[in-house]
DNA sequence: TTTT
DNA sequence: TTTT
């Protein structure tokens, strides 16, 4: 009825696009979130969640996002059941994106002047096309 | 980094209460969150998304949800790696619940009067016993 | 570059609908969301928090709820500047829904028939006529 | 009943920081939250939305903040009626921020070195010293 | 100005 | 399997 999901984290390796038989593009993403530490002796722990992200907004992520980089994701939890090539039943959970933001830069990028580094930051990329006035 | 889930669904069981080796007590719930419908004759489809409550929030749930019941949880996504009794590596993913807020009234006591359903309806429970003066 | 608000509150009266200039539906609705309450002996805090709902959705919140109905609401936070009808430069923040849940029903239906209040209960409306595949 | 807020944005000058007369810290910040754009050619429309901090946080905050910076808040939009000093009835919103991350760095100490960035990046900031174990 |  |  409900269900939101909204995560900051890093990529823990590239971009994984694929195309469906309808020729529509989806890609894969996971996204390392560290957990609150509330204590400086205990371990760091982090989640790693997967992410998949289709159409415009998957070639989007594919062409411009790389392990390391930084992005915030705002879609919904989904539970899906399958059999795993030995027959055995499993539960992936990913979360579907609706929206993804860029919140660094690349590092070669980065290096090249400190302008293009503040008017790229924090970029706004929309899964809906929508053309809605306000 | 940042981990945001907030859902809204109904109960699939009653829940489960356990306590851990240190007497912390800790309740499963199983929510069914129906997926938006984008049109009427595709067949519904739902995700049945896990969920871990802790301390005195997953005792107040389990004297107070059941089946059926209709509620809105808020907290994060948590992603466990665990071997199962056949020695598969498995995933979990599971919602920890920071606050559940109960946003229906079980079927009798809704029969009871019409008072008590409106005194307790859509409930606020805190996770966190703050006691923040704002 | 994010914002995003998720309240789930009361109607403190019935939807009032207007239309623009260009014929685009515009329905009003102010929400009284209850703070978390520490203490049973400090005084009850509500946030009265007004609503922005635009096109088919704005039409069915006017058609289909009224004061005092219990929904969902997710979408973002806007701050308008104007001046208002003395001159006073006035600043308003409204929360722009980009979809509504009910999650109760009307009084006079609920005493129809128990079927009905389930299968209407926190039914689901989409902003976007998104016609997407998964 | 629930009331969540999750903004990523710019502060618009240094954060203000004050004490209650109990001694409770308490700090102001702005932050410029970019609207998505649908279209190039429509001009940039910016949302500039105040934010509460308080006690530990709204220190760290004072300290490690400053105007410009990136940062993603969480919490809860309350609204305030007041009358100003002219004695003219106002209504207030503001977001009581819970938790807020720091998403990049400071611009001097970017110059220092590459790893001091890395270190500080996105480091997280917890309002409640929760001490639980999960 | 306010809901339950 | 993992990011900084």
């Amino acid at each position: 009825m409900l269900n939101k999901v909204i995560l900051i984290g890093r990529l823990t390796r590239d971009p994984e696009l694929r195309y469906t038989t309808n020729g529509i593009a989806v890609a894969k993403l996971t996204l390392a979130v560290d957990r609150p530490q509330f204590s400086k002796d205990r371990e760091k722990e982090t989640d790693f969640i997967d992410v998949v992200v289709w159409q415009k907004l998957a070639e989007t992520c594919a062409n411009n996002l790389g392990k390391g980089r930084l992005v915030a994701v705002d879609g919904r939890l989904q539970i899906r059941s399958y059999d795993d090539n030995q027959g055995i039943r499993r539960k992936a959970a990913e979360v579907v994106a609706e929206n993804i933001r860029f919140l660094d830069w690349p590092k070669d990028r980065e290096n090249q002047s400190g302008s293009s580094l503040n008017s790229g930051f924090a970029s706004e990329i929309s899964f809906n096309g929508d053309d809605i006035p306000f």
